[in-house]
RNA sequence: GGGCACGUAGCUCAGUCCGGAAAGAGCGUCGGACUUCUAAUCCGACGGUCGUGGGUUCAAAUCCCAUCGUGCCCGCCA
């Protein structure tokens, strides 16, 4: 570890900076320091030196299958994500929103939190009253094509798609006589209706159990599924709208009623309630805020970009209706789009997220049998292993690619880069833990179990090599807790490829299971293979990528 | 037009919040390493005015101002 305070303490201490680092190294006896075995001056710089102590007790705490998660905290936080409107498939547009949430959550998971997920799902705007009116408007006869899967939202995406055109291009009467039955759906929700609300649900819960499905192959697993009829059911939207137009902000325009909050910096005005008395989602998404607040001690959004407005509005409303909007977070991305521009599912234009998995699944087979025939070690994968294998190298490699970039930066889709299974990918970290996993495997270690330490000395850690990687190790619980405060996973997956360099070093410098490795050498080394697995093991579970056992 | 983000090697990205050692990886190119715990690996070479111009500082990719380029937003949609 280097220190720079010699440049500050410089101007008080009346000494140039090398002399002021000599004085400091001077007056701190490392005998008293656990950790610490010497302090290295090298010009202006202060370098402190790991004790003996310090690798022993990491190497401890390392070989713990719960390596890298932090103390309980108890806090709980409600990790929103994904969230997107059920009216048909998952694309790759959007996909970034559950990768990063579920990371997200993992993440502060391991840093002690009490995490709930939840997808917020929209069944109560305007699209999904279109979608309603278009199910049961249109027949099979009446859509244009085959669905192109065999599961629920690409059956009911034709309908959703037919009854937009239908509302863009249709003859005008009948337009009018569609919209009259959409507004009066729209109305029936808003009256709380039960009939209108079972509509609705028939075709929400189809849609909304097919995208269930595709998330789950990420996997992306949510603990509820809030929807937003809820608060408009148990009352507290009219309960909201009511105090919003108590708000010193509130303005009747147009006859429709509008936060002005260009006194809080926000140009734009926020309607909350329409001119046929119906809210919006902003309206209802206040409701759906302030419970989380009573709930939850914290809650954490991921959402895209493009919503940062609305998120400015939100926080702002909340703040205004007297809430405390510090434990409220939001983190943003930039849409995924495709070279020819946007993708929607309304239009149709886009490429599915099941299809960009399943890709990633052939390609990665293709790779596992070309590799099959040149192979070294002798452990028979069969069918099921390269099946198994497939899956997740392929899914592992989409997801590390998203989670490892900084969610802010513009993405555009491409196959080729997408599915790229070079080093700094997925597999490169995966094939480390498939690394260490054979080692203890031959060394007939039950990766169940675990592995007893004995007494750990380490002294035999003689190489550069292990102490370099014992100190990578060292610092992953550090990690977890900058990438949880900060709210950013690809921390994570940077740490993760610096761990892989280390041991790929270790690997190669340090036979671990050689006849020439004795005893206690090879003890201890094979301790430091077990750590490192569960260093791996876990920091890949924060990012959501598999950990193969064998490769 | 206004607001917000992004701009680092030919390409894809870390590093920027919280200023400090010669700016790091990978891909690609070139050259090496499988009788050795799995070569989806490793080693070496080549490659950078950190968009540009100012400023602050002992010190700037990092902070401030300006400017250019790209993306997003500015609906009684979500």
């Amino acid at each position: 570890m280097a220190s720079s305070v010699a440049f500050r303490l410089a101007g008080e201490l009346g000494a140039a900076p090398p002399q002021a680092a000599a004085r400091v190294a001077e007056e701190i006896d490392v005998d008293e320091l656990t950790y610490v075995s010497g302090v290295e001056t090298q010009g202006p710089y202060l370098n402190f030196l790991p004790s003996s102590a310090y690798y022993e007790r990491t190497l401890e705490a390392a070989t713990a299958e719960t390596y890298g998660h932090l103390p309980d905290r108890e806090e709980s936080v409600v990790v929103e994500h994904t969230s997107a409107n059920p009216t048909g498939p998952v694309h790759v547009g959007r996909a970034r929103n559950p990768i990063i949430g579920d990371a997200v959550a993992n993440v502060l998971e391991f840093a002690g939190y009490d995490v709930s997920r939840h997808y917020y799902v929209n069944d109560a705007g305007r699209q999904l009253a279109v979608f309603t009116w278009a199910y049961e408007t249109f027949d099979e006869d009446d859509l244009e094509s085959e669905p192109e899967r065999d599961r629920e939202e690409y059956d009911l995406v034709r309908y959703y798609r037919t009854g937009n055109a239908f509302l863009e291009e249709g003859p005008g009467a009948d337009v009018e006589k569609a919209e009259a039955e959409i507004e009066s759906i729209m109305q029936g929700l808003e009256a709380g209706e039960e009939e209108a609300y079972e509509r609705v649900s028939e075709v929400v819960d189809q849609v909304l159990g097919g995208m269930k499905a595709c998330l789950a192959r990420l996997p992306a697993e949510f603990d509820e599924f809030v929807k937003e009829t809820r608060f408009i059911l148990d009352g507290s939207t009219d309960d909201l709208v009511a105090r919003l137009k108590e708000l010193e902000a509130a303005v009747y325009e147009e006859d429709a009623w509008q936060l002005d909050l260009t006194d809080h910096g926000i140009e734009k005005n926020l309607v909350f309630l329409r001119s046929d008395g119906t809210s919006l989602y902003a309206t209802r998404d206040l409701a759906h805020h302030e419970w989380k607040f009573e709930e939850y001690d914290r809650a954490v959004t991921v959402l895209g970009e493009d919503h940062k407005l609305q998120a400015r509005q939100l926080r702002t409303t909340l703040e205004l209706l007297g809430n405390d909007t510090d434990p409220l977070e939001q983190v943003l991305y930039s849409y995924v789009n495709l070279p020819e521009g946007k993708m929607s599912t309304r239009r149709g234009t886009g490429i599915d997220l099941d299809d960009l998995l399943d890709e990633a699944i052939s390609r990665a087979r293709e790779e596992v049998e070309t590799r099959l025939e040149d192979r070294l070690r002798d452990d028979d994968l069969d069918e099921e292993d390269v099946d198994r294998i497939a899956h997740q190298v392929g899914i592992g490699a989409v997801r590390y690619d998203v989670v490892s970039k900084q969610p802010t930066k513009a993405i555009t889709f491409e196959w080729d880069r997408a599915l790229d299974f070079e080093a700094q990918s997925a597999p490169y970290v995966q094939y480390v833990h498939a690394r260490c996993c054979g080692i203890l495997e031959e060394a007939g270690v039950d990766l169940e179990a675990g592995i007893d330490l004995g007494d750990v000395d380490a002294t035999h850690l003689e190489t550069a090599a292990a102490r370099a990687l014992l100190e990578t190790i060292a610092r992953f619980p550090g990690v977890v807790e900058s990438a949880s405060e900060d709210l950013q996973p690809h921390q994570v997956a940077t740490y993760t490829r610096e761990f892989a360099e280390a041991f790929n070093t270790f690997y190669r410098e340090c036979p671990v299971l050689d006849d020439d490795v004795g005893s206690p050498l090879r003890e201890t080394r094979l301790a430091l293979v077990a750590a490192s697995r569960h260093t791996v093991a876990n920091a890949l579970a924060v990012l959501g990528v598999a950990a193969p056992r064998s490769m």
